[in-house]
RNA sequence: GGGCGUUUAGCUCAGUGGUAGAGCGUCACAUUGACAUUGUGAAGGUCGCAGGUUCAAUCCCUGCAACGCCCACCA
């Protein structure tokens, strides 16, 4: 029973009033007297439904050859807490899940954490370092613990918040991407990818962060404009180069020039001086170089510069590492050695200048690569890393959107996804960290310098097939979280629910990740499973600031969804989301929440209205006979054909993925033709004799509707209505079908 | 350098080849009435700018501008 009801009370009666004319014996509506309070009712609303295990597909009560509908719930980080973006996500994924369950489909919500493998060690060992430890202090395995730790005391906080916001998942199959099922797959499918041949082991200049000590992929760069100088460097008479990075020069084994560029053709094949360090380097030729930019000389570092890399791997040029893995110069640097890059390009500089050598200095706006997780700037650096060979697989993944077995909507946003495939570098896979899935490969440890003496098994071999004595040794490189969310459609799921529950549905989600994540699903769901994972990618909105800025928690520009749910419940929180979610980014705009507000207030005293006209024994739903369409009147007629279109325009949404329009839809009918119209309406046709029971029964009728149609959307209020209604069963609007 | 998106009422946004819409806000009136978290009504828009197609353009085409986002191995 809710607060400030009141179930004996009895509606005054009152003599002005036309339409209560002799219904003064009525009781009042069993909604009571008070207004809708969220607060007093959400919880345990939300109790009744995980009690009665229909979040679960096994025990729906759905029909023998009922077709299952799959969504696999995008992994919140274990290190994160609910924001906008989730809000919005996990409602939408929650409307068509809702919406197929009452369709009589079997549902199945898969919900899910990520170990987050850089966020989350970044997040513990800054706890750490306020208790004045560092990792190394401790030392892998107890720093291991110590995640582990911290992920069961505050991993599971998002899945509380999801379940605040009302999300049926289906949470008797959470799983988390390192519980000992999913390692499993994520072990199957690196080996799987070393036996096809696809994987392979390289020593290459890779993105590195110097603060977490790892190589990253390109995908997990972000870009922060800076002011920087262009130097002018003169290098000989002949040679002079331009560089953002001369601190690098160190480093250089070539001059590289285009092979078209009649300036310097002559000069391909000499050598010249590397001021300060006096060594000999090479010139050469090569196409990646524009001859427009700069001098059209170019210094080639490929130890720091991915693109060096490649144009030292073509000339066969040596590498110098100049720069370690914490940023700091090399011995190698000679007189720099041991100062941070950053102050070894101011020396470099002071000395190029002394020997006149900086022939000019041009300010130079430029992008600099900083780390997703931690914004530290990014050093290319030379590393031992493992590689995932993309060709085939994305290949995979092309065909797949191209076929339009797996359809993009909007169907822009194909355009980045093939722009992304089609240009795709092999996968550095590899990272340095200590949390996540560590590479299932095994070294020699009698010949630990030998780069080939390994074992690629789920565990270590008994006995090392390379010096034959050793106990080998396990690769201390951990896999990128990528590669294992890459999994989670299938290594989410029991042996025994693969079966059941792949391919799934929708995938429901934001722009940022259609790569970094989506796409890797795609390719993952194919190679393993044979099939994509899911039909339908549907890209929605990004919230920002009204603004229009980022809303990020760094900034203090975040607005926390748990703020609306708690003051005003789930279903305002839901409504004002996707009120507002019309499939362009969004300006979060305050008064939606106010417009929510209102709207569950008007839901609430309709339906106060309506339970307070039906007679003694009534029963809902009504059967369909009673509307007695015969006799309806002009406005009986318009609110039941209004009410039927509205009920096949909203399905068409949902299965359109126009979740606004829906929603608006519903705002339109219930709010004007209903409550406006026909609430109003039926004042005087309760008045009159004949008329009255028709009218009943349409009221009936129209609330029960409504509130089916509604509950995908604002589930706790609708349940909390239905939970009064007079009905034969005890059943939850929950699994009440729409039909 | 390339690509994408947006530009409509005071604010946030829908929308359509033929009188321009909502939420919120504003103003007036209504108060024992399911609901004042309300009702009725009103004010408020050369639909970014310039061309073009069309009988007709806010909508289609071209160009421009502003704002935002993404991608790129020009050092």
């Amino acid at each position: 029973m809710l607060p400030g009801q009141n179930k004996v009370g009895i509606v005054e009666t009152n003599k002005h009033s036309l339409y209560m004319k002799g219904m003064e014996t009525k009781k009042q509506s069993v909604l009571g007297a008070g207004a809708y309070e969220p607060k007093a009712v959400e919880q345990g609303i939300y109790s009744s439904w995980e009690k009665s295990g229909y979040f679960n597909p096994d025990n729906l009560p759905t029909e023998k050859d009922a077709k299952a509908y799959v969504v696999y719930m995008p992994l919140p980080n274990v290190t994160g807490s609910l924001h906008m973006g989730h809000a919005l996500d996990n409602t939408f994924q929650d409307i068509t899940v809702r919406y197929h369950r009452m369709r009589g489909r079997k549902v199945l919500w898969l919900p899910g954490t990520d170990h987050a493998g850089i966020a989350t060690q970044y997040v513990v060992e800054k706890e750490l370092r306020k208790q004045g430890i560092s990792r190394f202090e401790i030392g892998r395995e107890k720093f291991i613990e110590k995640v582990w730790e911290w992920k069961t005391e505050y991993g599971g906080r998002i899945l509380e918040q999801l379940r605040r916001l009302g999300c049926s998942a289906d949470w008797s199959r959470t799983r988390f991407t390192m519980d000992p099922a999913y390692a499993k797959d994520v072990q199957k499918a690196f080996i799987h990818y070393y036996e096809r041949g696809w994987l392979y082991r390289g020593y290459r200049t890779v993105n590195w962060c110097t603060r977490c000590a790892t190589s990253l992929s390109e995908l997990e760069l972000e870009y922060k404009d800076e002011e920087t100088n262009l130097w002018h460097i003169k290098y000989s008479d002949e040679v002079t180069v331009a560089t953002t990075r001369p601190e690098t020069m160190l480093g250089d084994t070539a001059i590289a020039v285009n092979p078209h560029d009649e300036r310097y053709q002559k000069l391909v094949g000499k050598k010249v001086t590397l001021p300060i360090t006096g060594r000999e380097i090479p010139i050469v030729a090569d196409e990646a170089i524009d001859p427009k930019f700069g001098t059209g000389m170019v210094k080639v570092t490929p130890a720091h510069d991915v693109l060096d890399f490649e144009i030292g791997e073509r000339h066969k040029l040596p590498m110098i590492v100049v720069i370690d893995g914490r940023g700091k110069m090399t011995k190698e640097a000679g007189a720099y050695e041991g100062m941070k890059s950053a102050d070894a390009r101011a020396a470099v500089v002071e000395e190029l200048t002394k020997q006149g050598r900086i022939v000019k200095v041009e300010p130079y706006p430029h992008r600099v690569s900083v780390c997703y997780r931690c914004g530290s700037s990014i050093e290319p650096t030379p590393s031992a890393q493992w590689f995932l060979s993309m060709r085939e697989l994305a290949k995979l993944a092309m065909d797949a959107v191209h076929s339009k077995k797996v359809a993009i909507h909007p169907e822009r946003f194909e355009k980045p996804y093939f722009d992304w495939l089609g240009n795709i570098r092999d996968w550095t896979v590899s990272r340095q960290i200590w949390w996540g899935h560590r590479i299932p490969v095994y070294f020699c440890k009698n010949k630990a310098d030998d780069e080939k003496s390994f074992v690629v098994a789920e565990t270590a071999p008994k006995k090392c097939p390379h010096c034959g004595t050793c106990e080998m040794e396990q690769a201390p490189d951990v896999l990128d979280t990528w590669f294992s969310s890459a999994l989670w459609p299938f290594a989410g799921l029991s042996e025994s629910d693969k079966e059941k529950y792949y391919p799934g549905h929708t995938l429901i989600t934001a722009r940022d990740i259609l790569n970094l994540w989506v796409a890797r699903m795609i390719y993952s769901g194919l190679e393993f499973m044979g099939t994509a994972p899911f039909k339908n990618v549907l890209i929605h909105g990004t919230i920002m600031t009204k603004e229009g800025k980022r809303m990020s928690k760094s900034l203090g520009t975040g607005i926390d969804p748990m703020k609306y749910i708690e003051e005003y419940g789930a279903d305002v929180a839901r409504f004002a989301v996707v009120w507002q979610a019309t499939g362009q980014d969004i300006r979060w705009d305050e008064t939606a929440v106010v417009g929510g507000r209102k709207f569950t207030n008007k839901i609430w005293n309709a339906a106060k209205f309506v339970l307070g006209q039906i007679e003694e024994g009534a029963m809902f739903p009504v059967a369909a006979g009673a509307l007695d369409a015969e006799r309806f009147s002009p406005a009986d007629k318009a609110v039941v054909e209004s009410l039927s279109k509205l009920k096949k325009s909203v399905a068409h949404d949902i299965e359109t993925f126009e979740f606004a329009k829906a929603l608006r839809e519903f705002y339109d009918f219930f709010w004007h033709e209903f409550c406006d119209g026909y609430l109003e309406a039926s004042k005087a046709q309760l008045a009159n004799i004949t008329d009255a029971p028709r009218t009943r029964a349409i009221l009936m009728h129209v609330l029960y509707e409504s509130l089916v149609v509604l509950h995908p959307f604002m589930p706790f209020i609708t349940e909390a209505i239905f939970d009064k209604l007079p009905k034969k069963t005890n059943a939850l609007l929950l699994i009440e079908q729409w039909k």
